[in-house]
DNA sequence: GTTAGGG
DNA sequence: CCCTAAC
């Protein structure tokens, strides 16, 4: 961390003192003492949610600031895990409608739950992927509302994310002590790099990918995770999107942490705490579970592509941290210690807190008695800023609010602390673990840790498939994909067939994929969107899951029907989707073309993966001269046209209505 | 009942 | 999305 940011460059500090130069190198890196603004008042929860996250991390990193300072070699090895006495105390109301409030407070360290938000591990990628699980009501309100916070952000934020800034944002994080670093990442998270092409969504996160998950890691994900942060630079969006907006010319901020700690105390939890216990809880569940803690192949860099994927995954993601955050602050009483016995009117779950609080104690809930506890702080690892001189301190804000909101948007997994140590294995029972003792509620705390890159949001996509066809499909990933035409039958799991089996498996999709669960099914779909990407990741990617929400229908059914013969369309891609009327095809393509024929600037609403906008006019164009109505034919690949842009392979071409 | 368009 | 007009 330390190492990586350049020399050339002054690196302004937010402290006691004010805005200053970091003189130091701990400055520059520790940070940066951030403070909060009521921003949040009386806005959607969502909103608040939103807000409030990013006011948590800053005042985290201001704390962490602060630590640093003040106990310098105490924290040397772990001082910024520690969720020590100074913490920043964030109560989150009610998540109803209640304004969320963060306060730097002085706390004891007794908080009952602290969060050291600095850990960040790699694990994060499944984050998503808990969640999702989880909650599925709740997950969809957040996704819903999630939504509305993009906006909101992007309005919020608006310099932030419209084209202010040229250059990307870079976000790097020290390797410091990570070894692993990012090629391990690239590794792990071999097919996308966010930056690499727009289409490339966050890695969805794939019921594949939540098998695959060993129920723990290696330490290094941790470290690979903080690395390949480092790397990543943000706004190298090909799109020339709004998203540009993040990249600023001269801004960077990088978010460190200091690796060795964290790999330290991987170690010390793997070693030391290694349950193997993995009760009923499903494949499924349990990469919920884990998602916090485990390392999830942590594709980070997605994230900091601000594609408009990766834009939305970002928000969703945020969202979901928002959600956690709310929960915790939901609780209307936050209990500290609560015991078993106590009849907890608010249990995280029934907050809505995500599965990765809640985790296997939700579901034991029913008939176990509930541990309460209240999370006063999370802590958040080093997260400093680097910034002209001459920038102004808007631009200082601006930089350090996409610094959070990339760290965000990268999924933020939540970690949890027993006694100083993390409790990685997430199958295990918080009685297993020793976390339902009020004596250890104490010592309970919680990390918000960069998540993995792709699993998590994604997730709306993916999930309305999974909802749908198995049980547990979470219903939010319904809601995501309720915006686009096909998705919206979704709940149904319309959502999969129609996606992938109208068009796409008639041409080229991979068949095999669709037979997948619903999410892999959706990942299917991407893929005729992301040609690589889909096809990397096999699974689905979360890119591919959030492209398929968000955007509407594919132009695969139109490629090959050719437009003007909506019934057919509905019919052969669409024939699940009750709700939907070949008027609404209809519409929906007319939407999509004229979506295309405007100025990236001039869109509203979800992104529209280019290629998407690419085949929707290719298509449009070779049925306008062609007169689809007469050409009775159909042929499949009639539309070859189209292929080149998206797919590489036929299956773009016909599938581009996939996503209709 | 469909399709095309405007709003 | 809805509504209307034209097939």
């Amino acid at each position: 961390m330390h190492n990586v940011l350049p020399r050339g460059v002054n690196y302004l500090v937010f402290g006691k003192k004010g805005l200053r130069t970091a003189h130091s190198e701990k400055e520059r890196n520790g940070g940066f003492n951030y403070r909060l603004v009521p921003r949040c008042r009386n806005k959607q929860a969502v909103e608040d949610s939103q807000i409030c996250a990013f006011e948590l991390l800053a005042s985290l990193a201001r704390k962490l600031l602060l630590e640093s300072k003040s106990s310098a070699s105490s924290n040397a090895s772990e001082g910024h895990y520690h969720v020590g006495k100074d913490v920043i105390k964030q109560e989150l109301h009610s998540y109803d409608d209640k304004p969320l409030k963060l306060e730097c407070v002085e706390q004891e360290s007794r908080g009952a739950a602290s969060v050291a938000a600095s850990e960040l591990t790699t694990e994060n990628s499944d984050n998503v992927k808990e969640f999702k699980p989880a909650g599925d009501d709740a997950f969809l309100d957040l996704y819903g509302d999630f939504r509305g916070d993009r906006d909101r952000c992007s309005h919020d934020l608006g310099d932030l994310c419209d084209g202010t800034s040229e250059n990307g944002f870079k976000q790097e994080r020290d390797a410091k002590g990570l070894d692993i670093g990012k090629s391990s990442i690239d590794n792990t998270c071999p097919s996308k790099d966010p930056v690499e092409s727009p289409m490339k969504f966050p890695p969805p996160v794939n019921s594949e990918r939540d098998v695959k998950l060993p129920s723990r890691r290696d330490p290094i994900p941790k470290a690979s995770f903080s690395r390949h942060r480092n790397d990543i630079q943000l706004g190298s969006r090909d799109d020339g999107e709004n998203f540009s907006r993040f990249n600023r010319p001269g801004y960077r901020f990088k978010t460190s942490r200091p690796p060795t700690r964290i790999g330290d105390r991987i170690r010390k939890l793997l070693t030391s705490k290694y349950w193997k216990v993995a009760p009923k809880v499903k494949d499924f569940e349990h990469s919920k579970a884990d998602g916090g803690m485990r390392p999830l192949c942590s594709k980070r860099k997605t994230y900091y592509n601000y594609d408009r994927y990766q834009y939305d995954a970002h928000y969703k993601r945020r969202k979901f941290f928002s959600s956690i955050v709310t929960s915790d602050c939901n609780s209307p009483e936050k209990v500290v210690g609560g015991d078993k016995g106590r009849s907890a009117t608010m249990s995280h779950a029934a907050c809505g807190i995500p599965p990765l609080l809640t985790g296997n104690k939700a579901s034991h809930q029913s008939k176990e008695s509930r541990v309460k506890f209240s999370i006063k702080s999370f802590k958040i690892p080093e997260l400093y800023v680097e910034v002209p001189e001459s920038a102004t301190v808007g631009s200082l804000k601006i930089t350090v609010m996409e610094a959070v909101t990339a760290l965000l948007g990268g999924g933020i997994c939540v970690g949890v602390l027993l006694q100083g140590k993390k409790v990685r294995d997430d199958n295990r029972t918080l009685l297993q673990t020793g976390i339902s003792c009020e004596d250890n509620l104490d010592s309970l705390g919680f990390t918000l840790e960069p998540g993995p890159e792709k699993a998590p949001p994604p997730v709306c996509s993916e999930e309305p498939p999974l909802s749908i066809s198995s049980d547990k499909g979470p219903r939010h990933l319904t809601r995501c994909l309720i915006s686009s035409f096909p998705a919206t039958p979704v709940v149904d799991r319309e959502v999969p067939d129609v996606t992938s089996d109208p068009l796409l498996l008639t041409n080229s999709a991979h068949p095999v994929d669709i037979n997948h669960k619903p999410v892999t099914s959706q990942t299917d779909e991407q893929p005729d969107q992301s040609k690589s990407e889909s096809r990397a990741i096999v699974p689905v990617s979360a890119l591919n899951v959030e492209a398929l929400a968000v955007i509407p229908a594919s132009p695969k059914a139109v490629e090959e029907l050719g437009t003007g013969r909506w019934r057919n369309i509905k019919l052969r891609a669409f024939e699940n989707a009750y709700h939907r009327t070949y008027v609404d095809l209809k519409d929906k393509w007319k939407t999509l073309v004229h979506t295309a024929k405007i100025s990236p600037q001039q869109r509203r609403g979800e992104p529209v993966p280019q290629e998407l906008l690419d085949r929707v006019l290719a298509a449009h164009a070779y049925w306008s001269q062609h007169q689809a109505k007469q050409q009775g034919k159909h042929q499949p690949g009639a539309l070859r046209i189209t292929d080149g842009e998206s797919d590489g392979n036929g299956v773009a071409t016909t599938a581009p209505a996939d996503s209709m």
